[in-house]
DNA sequence: GCGGAATAATCAAGTGCTCAACTATGCTCC
DNA sequence: GGAGCATAGTTGAGCACTTGATTATTCCGC
């Protein structure tokens, strides 16, 4: 990242900055556009294949997961890594397409139930293949075991760090 | 991924899905978590102390390391990994914040050529610190130089997959 | 049991992105 | 030298997401 720049900015401010070398550039780069690639890829051969973006997919994964393939609206939001706010708005097209409906809470009035529908289920069961299929051609087809279990190991370092739930 | 639906659904279609087994899910899961935890945050922390959100970000450096700090908006796009429009979008925004000017290319009519202005580069000038300063404090500092190593080969391994550019 | 803080979820406005259509220029080849 | 096609870039409509405000309910201390 930006060689023009940190040649050109020693930064005083609270202490230096403390600028990537230019293997860590290296490093940094290959992981941004690695993700950003694969997540596009797999997200466009998804929404092509099966009418399903990737991030409609992961709550119907999150809640055929589920006993009752059923979950408080907040919890499902956790899960897929959304806001409450852009859960709220992707449930409520999920909701046009009848795949999920929104049923009251018995313990807490306040609270909503997201449920998964039979056609819900049929509709991730179908795209399910695609999905899997993809993940495993562009990602596990490229790696040896090796760097499979260093992928694993990097991303759960990263976890306990940013998500320490 | 999917547990339910894998069990359920042995898929007849061009032979038998490879489904995911539980190694793999791990692995897979972790990857994506924490890929996508660590760029909402560090494009959070960014848009906030700066009001730059990353993907104006690397427009600017890919523009600041170019000589003559100036890019065909072709080429721009495809560095930035966006698509055409996309990046049409982008540059007019920063045009209004007098970041970015289009110019007439000289050796193609049809062409236009983005460039970084001064106000641009000072933009960038302030961003970056906070911006490197974020991927190390969240990623660099959290792995092993392995990990580091082990980070760039995974990610270089699948952009020969994915961007064999 | 009542007043006030906290929580669950949604909504409204504004921004960004995608897809497909469109304009304009360049290239080829007869 | 003009027809047909390719390439560069933009535009507009519509969907998705963000932020902050709003509504409704529950929890808590007294």
């Amino acid at each position: 990242m930006t060689t023009d720049v940190s040649s050109r900015t020693p930064r005083p401010e609270h202490g230096e900055t403390r600028w990537l070398d230019a293997e860590e550039q290296r490093a940094w780069r290959a992981w941004l556009y690695s993700t950003q690639l694969l997540q596009d890829r797999l997200d466009r051969e998804l929404t092509r294949a099966t009418g399903i973006p990737h991030t409609y997919y992961e709550i119907l994964v999150q809640l055929s997961e589920t006993p009752g393939r059923q979950m408080r609206m907040s919890e499902l939001a956790d899960r897929c890594l959304s806001s409450r706010s852009r859960l709220s708005h992707a449930v409520s097209r999920l909701e046009e397409r009848g795949w999920v409906r929104r049923q009251e809470c018995p313990e807490d009035g306040r609270g909503l139930l997201a449920v998964l529908t039979d056609e819900g289920f049929a509709a991730l069961e179908a795209a399910a293949p695609v999905h899997v299929e993809g993940v495993r051609t562009h990602l596990f087809d490229q790696l040896s075991p090796q760097q499979v279990a260093a992928m694993r190991d990097i991303g759960e370092t990263l976890l306990r760090h940013l998500d320490p739930s």
